[in-house]
DNA sequence: GTGGTCTAGACCACT
DNA sequence: GTGGTCTAGACCACG
């Protein structure tokens, strides 16, 4: 598979972008358990950022073991035995949902909405793995 | 109401949680439209931080239409005619979901749970407000 | 306190030799919960290392639960509610222990020897703190 | 014997990992003085990696007294006098395990787990040498 | 002044 | 050629 990262016009870091474009291409299929991950080198020349940057992404993944670093050898994805599960998952990830639906709630939108725009994004990235 | 801002394990800037917290105060009903806020120096002082950075939460929250400062005069929320419609929130908060599903999706975590987990802090925020 | 750090003849890392000795520091009651450490900047130019080498220190501290990073602040220790407990430890460290003991046991020594060292290291270190 | 070696979830270099599995048959008795040991060749095929990685294995064995490697006619298990005795263990072990006892005391573990652990793993090893 | 991010370039250990 | 480590210097956001 060929990884297209783009950088946009996000203000997050670049590292957070490339870690969840590449969270991105795990969740939809289209970077599978052991496919290999281009190298800090390839991947920073690729889309033009420095080989740290890059390598802040992979520490990243590596950490919420998303894929494994193999020194001098190089890096896989690592989606089978997810050391995450659902409950660690509902924990770090609820901060970010209360934020959500306090703006959505403060602006009167019905919660229907969020469902609608997460099946949205499911669809859009299970599509992807056919 | 008494507004109780908690900063504190977050690593997000203090200004984004006090701004957090009013929307969310706003979000579930605590806060109603024409509430006055306290003054920049008063929420401070409440909560321990430079006056600058309490500033700098009203600022975002005078431009995305959650209150409305009047000079000299005070603060006051402003929840009737929210500025942001539903599709600008689904335009600004898009890639936050995005990247939300894409973590869930490549947990192989089922697109009900997120489902459930938005109801709930539904049902939080707008339990408080009664 | 005065943090004295010297960075030794060891082939570690020498962000792991920063991370060792302020992890001792804590171990000794030299560092007491809340106290604040010096600046990446500072404890870079006092030990005379690059300030980034400082900050990988911190991270990994910080990743423990060892030390809080307050951005624009500074930093604490943080020593009061251990997030990892002996049972958290000893998953951890098993492979240390584990090597350690295979290259004892190699050499044929007594397990009483090991119990000895740890108990002096322990003396040392709980001698420190009075 | 059979040699097992597994390499996987470390982040120490491989040919460490490979020293310390041939240190910890040593201990465990599994080796014994003048078992023979698969050839560079053989046993990088047999575990996949290459056969350099091998060579830096079996040549820290031999500097550590471990092994003794005869030109063109193999490997050999050295296990009868040591070249390293107690006090060099101590003196060379020293910083890993002090490094040990900060972690530990530093989250209040008693020194008596440390002990249990360290039972744990020779009883372990010596077991596994009936 | 603090930590956060990014770049650039270097050397090393390992395979 | 791969990742690991370290340095140096820069700009930014925050308080």
């Amino acid at each position: 598979m060929q990884l297209s990262i783009d950088l946009g016009s996000s203000d997050q870091p670049i590292y957070q972008q490339i870690r969840d474009e590449i969270v991105s291409g795990i969740a939809s299929g289209q970077l599978r358990d052991g496919d290999p991950l281009p190298s800090v080198r390839t991947l920073g020349a690729e889309i033009g950022v420095n080989l740290h940057t890059v390598n802040k992404a992979y520490k990243l993944l590596q950490r919420d073991g998303f894929i494994e670093i193999q020194r001098s050898r190089g890096t896989f994805v690592r989606a089978g035995d997810t050391a995450k599960n659902a409950a660690g998952f509902i924990e770090s990830s609820g901060r970010r949902i209360q934020a959500l639906v306090s703006d959505a709630l403060s602006l009167k939108i019905d919660r229907t909405v969020l469902h609608h725009m997460i099946d949205h994004y499911y669809d859009e990235l299970e599509g992807k793995g056919s």
